[in-house]
DNA sequence: CTGAAAGCGCTTACAG
DNA sequence: CTGAAAGCGCTTACAG
């Protein structure tokens, strides 16, 4: 076993030489002669010295840490996206012997607070935050304690800043001209909570869809739900409830399809048969609903190593307005989308209950 | 605006007295006349001082950091746990002004590099990690390093170290007996790739349920697959293939279980009445599967936070052994299980084609 | 090419 | 009750 503290101290005792030299040695510098460099290293080795970081970050005044703050406003579990965009932070970060910190708040005030306190206190370098709202006071207060950040989405105005983002709009545009295509004309619209951006954009996409097709926006069809299948489930419902209820369904999340499915089979319809389902993320637990959810996939495999690129560029002083990236989301047809069926749609299957949590 | 840097110097420098006096002030120390605290208090909060924590922890010499391990091997995406678990481990953290680092690596190989690195470098005080293997080398590394650390599950020898679990044996068990009393004797087991501990214990707790309830292993019964809805699909195919199908399965993980209800449907079987399905997790996206997915539901929502709390116990210098928690999962009855069909089991609907991802 | 020294911003015995 | 000083383990001009 390595003895316990192997400081530089140590290995310049050890080696007869000053932790000065023993330093520059380690670190690369060129005015060290090799034949010292090279015992220098081995030495290092075979006492399992590490560098103690806190002490090099204090020295060389840098964290040499970002942080992602942690989406609290909605149910978590509602967002897998979370562990794949660590991932991708994390191998980028380790490359550079950089750390990764989770900061997590219950409320944006306490947000605020964190933020300040993490940056004021030097222990981060640079943040990166998901799932902005419209006017996001994060964003803001990033921007005043001059700190690096990149943001995963994008705000009403977001000139200045670095971002990573799907386009929203157009993915939306895309599910109602396929519904267009599939002979629908009563498309509803079942959008996520208003402060957010995303819920925007999506919405937006679906408003210019329809004039795009020469739809008119029927009164009622556009709900709105908390991100839950719950959520969703109870949108469904007012939908269906309405007098000329739509005979397809836009979800502006993937969890509020979900909710919408068993909205639809709990009042008899056939989902993708009577009433056309359409969700959003590509989660890919959805080739299992019944039946299968036909949704707009986010390419987001690459999110996390793509922010934590574009963090480290603007930590290392690089123009933020020059890494802002727009990715697009595509179609994947399961099975709960179909043709429009010209007879009118009535419940005809007997009501059957279905089982949710409680 | 604040402006720049308030430290300890600027402070003294502003009130007039020393650094040592404002930084005993500001930690609570008695002997500080309470009217100089005062002063100091308000200077602190008007100048928006923040004690630089990279160097308190370097004076303290401690790193006031833990640092979560994530899970590598498989699919992380299928490891919805994850992101709850990062909440309630921050939640105790923050309190105590602690921070959460997130440790990646790609292999086991190279994880145990990056807890060497991470704790020789006195950047990290603690370890979490998440779904043991049997013989985990990474707890052995950490017990060598005399590093804390908490388990979140257990290994083969758990008698040593802090741990946090779910009884997987006895939530098999309950699995089994709960198809027993609905009729069922051919009873078929997936499991998870054998080197985690939690795969042995739900496999234990199958074959223990079995001779309990005085039934024999059918050979072919027990096959194996990765965490993946395919892996799940592929094994419960192997299963209805066998001359003699059984006629209920229990899965190790939601995620198979998925998968081996779309293996049932597109064989023509009905999930739920011809042959039952049982998960284990608890995924609350089971409930919108087809039919809705009974499970064993681990019950995780503390998880994060009772890890936490373990974790600074033992860093506290408390005894390791005091901190192991074993929990209970318990049966959610959804709709994929029911009383056997006495009759011959065949498929006799027609052969559906369910769409999947590529 | 190597060494002696100052400094990063804290904490904490030790004086007075 | 407050101050002067040493130390945490690094980095990096500055000498020689």
């Amino acid at each position: 076993m390595a003895q316990k503290k192997a400081s530089l101290k140590v290995l310049a005792a050890h080696l007869g030489l000053t932790v000065s030299t023993v330093s520059r040695a380690l670190n690369g510098y060129s005015d060290i002669n090799e034949q010292t460099r090279a015992r220098v290293k081995r030495a290092a080795d075979e006492l399992g010295y590490r560098p103690n970081q806190t002490a090099r970050r204090l020295s060389l005044g840098a964290p040499e840490t970002i942080c992602y703050l942690m989406p609290h406003d909605a149910n978590v579990l509602a967002q897998p996206f979370v562990a794949q965009l660590l991932q991708g932070l994390s191998d980028v970060l380790t490359k550079r012997n950089w750390d990764l910190l989770i900061g997590n708040a219950e409320s944006y005030k306490d947000e605020l607070s964190l933020i300040d306190r993490l940056v004021k206190s030097g222990r981060v370098g640079g943040f990166v935050v998901s799932r902005p709202l419209v006017n996001d006071p994060r964003i803001r207060l990033m921007q005043d304690l001059k700190c690096p950040f990149v943001v995963h989405g994008r705000t009403g105005s977001c000139a200045d800043y670095a971002w990573y983002d799907v386009d929203g709009e157009a993915a939306v545009v895309t599910a109602v001209d396929h519904l267009v295509e599939l002979g629908h004309e009563k498309i509803a619209f079942i959008g996520a909570p208003n402060q957010y951006q995303f819920s925007q954009d999506r919405l937006c996409g679906y408003q210019r869809a329809l004039v795009e097709n020469g739809l008119s926006e029927v009164p009622g069809y556009v709900q709105t739900a908390d991100f839950s299948d719950e959520g969703g489930e109870v949108a469904a419902g007012m939908l269906l409830d309405l007098p000329e209820p739509p005979t397809a369904i836009i979800c502006a999340t993937d969890s509020m399809a979900f909710g919408a499915l068993a909205a639809l089979r709990s009042q008899g319809f056939a989902p993708g048969e009577d009433v056309s389902v359409i969700g959003y993320d590509g989660l890919s637990f959805g080739a299992h609903t019944n039946p299968p959810l036909t949704t707009m996939v986010q390419p987001q495999a690459h999110a996390g190593r793509r922010l934590g690129d574009m963090l480290l560029s603007v930590i290392d002083g690089e123009d933020p307005k020059k890494h802002q990236e727009l990715q697009k989301a595509y179609l994947v047809q399961r099975k709960s989308d179909g043709p429009l069926r010209r007879k009118e749609v009535k419940p005809t299957v007997s009501v059957r209950e279905e089982t949710h949590e409680t």
